[in-house]
DNA sequence: TTGTAAGCGTTATCAG
DNA sequence: CTGATAACGCTTACAA
């Protein structure tokens, strides 16, 4: 492990000097400047980033926090924070874990992208007294050292409600996510309006979070009361995959019986059969957007909060109920 | 933002004694070490990474570089990692992306784990022989500060050719992953061993990469020349899922007519219908392996390398020939 | 153009 | 039990 000073020694230079050669300072001759990264290349030198972080007091690193690493749900997001901070310099690293926060306030990272209910608002609202920048994309935050970008949840939920009342459909199942989720909260939200606007509609209301698994014991329930065609807006499409899969298992038919619609877009939605109906939109551009608000966050630039859109994706699983005369 | 200093001097004692009181020793009375806590609470006093790893030498933490971040492939792999690390007080990062491979020699980690292509093996052993701690599962690397824990590629490879020839298959295509590619490469050689002991069997190779998009243009391909039952062995199970999507579009039956099985059983392979057959294995135990290996490099313990066993899960997307009299 | 030296925030050795 | 002080490896005024 070479360091500057073995450099130094080598050239017959002062450490400040190689120092300045490695920088490209053009305080130092073309000449030594060239025979000290010689030496340095030979000696395989490499800068240390603890003491370059100590000095400089940033570590043009930016940490992504998820709940987990399963799902297939987080590729393109993680892909477009990556290409919006490799551009400006940065580099990303992706953290799951409760002890994992510990890299915002300690300075290993010089900001957060959260998407992650293990941080409790208070925590993140601390760090962002402390004079850490943050970017949450799963909750609404108030505060100078955090942005938000969020989806358009409102409007997705209520163009999923507004797809199924066109088709007929009058009984209505909603498997909620995580309690305490806010993107779970701001769609059961948009659905109770929608169903408000419509008294005819009877309301189910199943709790789930967001897994697969609470998607199958949904698919039970809705199995032992079935009495006719229902619709089931779950929301989210990991959750309808849970059902779809319970469902394939009795002889109750999806999109004749039981209509489904999810919310994500997710990759496996459109494997299902029939074709799983829910919410799309851009995964990809809600990180760039996310990496963005953050680096405008650390540079010092003011902003207001950004929303992603979302679009309607029909598919067979969400039929029209037969009209009855 | 505080630091020791800043306690220091509102306690009234030297920065050595807060750092002794913070850090637990004996070697300060528990009245003044109480204090000491209470204050650097107050202060919100987080002590600095840089400063920390820059002294200790060592940051605690591990980084695992993939080739990127999508498909549902890393999940359950990551979360194996994680447990093992965090176990041992050990923080997990994930990264994708050339420019952050500098994350290892600038010392930013203490080891690192590798799935990655980006990284070719002349970088590695370059690493490896600074004195960075190593372990790859993408790749056969001898050195002493790389450890490795391969799939049984063989044996699944060998599983999946077993299989099918049982069912009565004698024409098979086999669709590779990356040129270059460890697991292709082992998988393709333990099929030409079981082709080579098949001399009845047709055997044609089509060149993939391990994408979707890759079993698209296999399934094309595979339609085109159709002319009567052939098995498919997808060398993973993202090209089988493409093989399968592209089928849909066309009238060949998959199971009756082309008969496909795949490598990894990845979440979506159960969705398939017919299901997909495929090579399984248990990805979280792979990845708690990798952990474990990387830390007893680090620890300086010696280790073989290791194997990880892989089963075959039967599908009806690999069906039997009918026996023609 | 190059060298000296201070300082980033910790830890740890050695005196007191 | 507590306090100076050096050291970790680097950057950067300031001096020569």
């Amino acid at each position: 492990m070479a360091n500057i000073k073995d450099i130094a020694k080598l050239a017959g230079v002062s450490i400040s000097t190689v120092s300045y050669a490695l920088n490209g300072s053009s305080k130092v001759t073309a000449v030594t400047a060239a025979r000290i990264k010689a030496i340095a290349k030979e000696l395989h030198y490499v800068p240390n980033a603890a003491a370059r972080n100590l000095k400089r007091q940033e570590t043009k690193i930016i940490g992504v926090f998820l709940t987990n690493f399963s799902g297939s749900f987080y590729g393109d997001l993680l892909q477009g924070i990556k290409e919006g901070l490799n551009q400006s310099g940065y580099d990303l690293i992706v953290c799951s874990s409760k002890q994992s926060h510990r890299l915002l306030p300690q300075r290993m990272i010089d900001g957060a992208i959260i998407l992650d209910e293990t941080f409790s608002s208070e925590e993140l609202l601390e760090y962002a007294n402390q004079g850490h920048k943050v970017v949450v994309m799963d909750r609404d935050l108030d505060h100078k050292n955090i942005n938000q970008v969020h989806l358009d949840n409102k409007a997705g939920a209520t163009l999923a409600m507004e797809h199924l009342i066109e088709l007929g459909h009058r009984k209505l199942y909603v498997v909620t996510g995580t309690i305490g989720s806010f993107d779970s909260r701001q769609r059961i939200q948009a659905v109770k309006q929608t169903v408000g606007r419509n008294p005819d509609m009877q309301y189910i209301e199943i709790a789930g979070d967001f897994t697969k698994s609470a998607g199958v014991l949904a698919g039970k329930q809705i199995t032992q009361e079935y009495s006719g065609p229902a619709a089931v807006f779950c929301l989210n499409d990991e959750m309808a995959i849970g059902i779809y899969e319970y469902l394939l298992t009795t002889n109750i038919r999806i999109g004749v019986d039981i209509h489904l619609i999810g919310f994500d877009n997710i990759e496996v939605a459109q494997y299902t059969q029939p074709r799983l109906a829910t919410i799309d939109y851009s995964k990809r551009k809600w990180g760039v957007l996310a990496s963005e608000q953050l680096l405008k966050l650390i540079a010092g630039i003011e902003v207001e909060p950004e929303h992603i859109y979302v679009t309607l994706i029909k598919g067979k699983s969400m039929g029209a109920v037969p009209i009855i005369n």
